[in-house]
DNA sequence: GCTTTTAATGCATTCGAATGCATGATATGA
DNA sequence: TCATATCATGCATTCGAATGCATTAAAAGC
């Protein structure tokens, strides 16, 4: 009786056997009893084919789960849909939102994001190397890239755009901020309010962004004939402004006002302030930062900076890829994503 | 005289016409003077071929630039070496590192990540279909997939590892920190300090890490008599849990201790706490989160947490993979990263 | 009813690297 | 000196989809 039952009990497991294989065009086409030119077509619906064929066709296909092999059809279209994306982990961690906007700009398009991981020290393509045995169609570098490398890139023919930054010497498209312009506003703020007694504490000195923003202050209080001001430089960084500014203070007169070059060194900063020195903000001391991340909206906060769309540039990043592709030799792109002021309550202003 | 000075000048530029495409195997033996077949195994390097025709096809490769294509290699081999990574933008927010982390153990490991982003709520393999459409060896998912597509994506004969999730029904290889048992021994502590009175902050209902983690927590307070709990759902961001708690607070008792289901919840709360309600942390209310994000570390938030290493979970996760791709037939594997208590001051503890 | 046009499909080749097998050139042994 | 073993290399095919061209069948024109 017991053995009746066991036995009756096994039926529900289908025992379709799995095919070992992805199914092929031709797998289809077998099933369907066409050519597998046809299967191809059918999926492609670039040609000649009867409706219910295609029907039929796709019918198969989906009972079979056929998909078309991307690898395969990159092969003889010379078009992989692939685009490199290269970070650093300090700008995956800075710009998440802004990988995730590429991926999907990206996707809408047709084409998948291959993520190039890179040291943040002195990247170079040898570090991509593993990827870029991949026929990309194009790369997006978040990273900054020497220039015998960007040429090196140009050479394969691929199409290329920085992100967040520009190439000094080489024509490249590109994306950025206008940094230099809105720090030298976020200075004009600090002075009108009356701030004289500044401190400048910026990121890499080797990072093209930071100074820029660096810079463009410096230069702006110049014209107001303010000079000497003191530098302190980290690593964009929480820790690193928060420790540099530290020992910036050690024996130093505290300044009026504190220029960070990002965000996340303005909460060390901050920090640092309140809890180590305890100062208080903005009573005994101004401090801006620069990109309005999320956090700098928090009360705990409350950071007077300059807001940078990291969304708004990735898809331009992306758009800006798109176009040259579609155009290989036309001549060279910039997108500049304006900053804007945002005023808070870490700072005096007028 | 000016013309030809003109004409004297473009002399610089090396008029070496670049191949529009991208140099072949066939034309490094070409130019060497060997055949197809010998440039590839110099390159794999698997075969007998001398050392000098081995390095003269390596030389010849420099000059003209040739890299093997991935593509083609993929091809014949039926490894194309790229491993999918799904994130939302969510998880891609809150585990940066870990994606990084990802990308460069699969690169250490000669696999290519392929970033698919997928809608934060419900996402299906529907959304990744593009990615889909290429041979991927494996897929590392940081989202919650539904038991049918976690199916369909085993039948495709893919690698599946899913990262600080499990699945409930199916067996798949997983990585997970152990949420319960952490959550458990956060209630043990918090009860052992004297709270009675709990407020429980969690993500969305839908998310099973943030149930595990309520789940574990609410079990473990049952087990000391305490039930009824009040519970607020939210989308684990910080806004999400300051507005929660502010509704949930609206004419309610103050609770002794809040535990909120991740760290970025548990920001909001504190803000909350302590610039709209005007409570004293943890004087007036003990709150705690979970993750230990950099951020908690900072005196602003001084969150008392449970660790849990997203960096050595997102190693693990290729580590399983890359076992699955060796074994395919061997038998589910499960990886799990334990927590640790991190006590700082935002809870009166004993 | 026969030719011409058009539509629908199949055939055969292609993309670039990998690889089993055959071949040729040395080296080794008898 | 000849046979055999060993090493190095070439030849030819393969992976799966796309596509120019050829072919067939049906529709239209006369």
């Amino acid at each position: 009786m017991a053995n009746q039952i066991r036995a009756a009990a096994p039926d529900a497991a289908p025992s379709t056997t799995l095919p070992r294989r992805r199914a092929t065009s031709y797998d289809v086409a077998r099933q369907a009893g066409v050519a597998q030119s046809t299967v191809s077509r059918s999926f492609r619906n670039d040609s000649a084919i009867s409706a219910e064929t295609r029907e039929l066709v796709l019918e198969v296909a989906r009972t079979v789960g056929y998909m078309p092999n991307a690898l395969a059809r990159s092969m003889i279209t010379k078009r992989s849909n692939l685009v490199g994306v290269v970070a650093t982990n300090y700008t995956l961690r800075g710009n998440p939102e802004a990988i995730y906007a590429i991926g999907e700009a990206l996707a809408a398009a047709g084409k998948q994001l291959l993520l190039m991981t890179a040291p943040h020290d002195n990247p170079t393509i040898a570090d991509l190397r593993g990827g870029l045995e991949y026929p990309l169609d194009g790369l997006i570098s978040c990273v900054q890239l020497s220039d015998p490398d960007i040429k090196t890139l140009q050479e394969r023919h691929l199409a290329l755009v920085l992100y967040n930054r520009r190439s000094p010497r080489i024509p490249v498209d590109s994306v950025t901020a206008n940094h230099g312009a809105a720090a030298a506003k976020m200075a004009r703020a600090l002075h009108a309010a009356g701030h004289r007694r500044f401190l400048c504490v910026g990121g890499p000195s080797a990072a093209p962004v930071s100074r820029e923003r660096v810079e463009g202050f410096l230069h702006q209080l110049l014209a107001f004939g303010i000079k000497n001001i003191p530098m302190v430089e980290t690593d964009y960084s929480y820790a690193g402004g928060r420790d540099g500014f530290l020992a910036q203070m050690k024996g130093a007169k505290v300044p009026e006002a504190v220029f960070c070059a990002s965000d996340q060194i303005a909460f060390g900063v901050l920090d640092a302030c309140r809890f180590t020195l305890g100062l208080e903000v903005p009573k005994d001391i101004s401090v801006v930062g620069f990109d309005d991340v999320p956090e700098a909206a928090r009360p705990g906060y409350d950071l007077t900076t300059m807001h940078q769309d990291r969304v708004d540039m990735a898809r331009q990043a992306v758009g800006l890829l798109l176009q040259r592709l579609a155009a290989p030799e036309s001549s060279v792109m910039h997108a500049q994503v304006t900053a804007s002021f945002v005023r808070r309550g870490s700072a005096k202003l007028e």
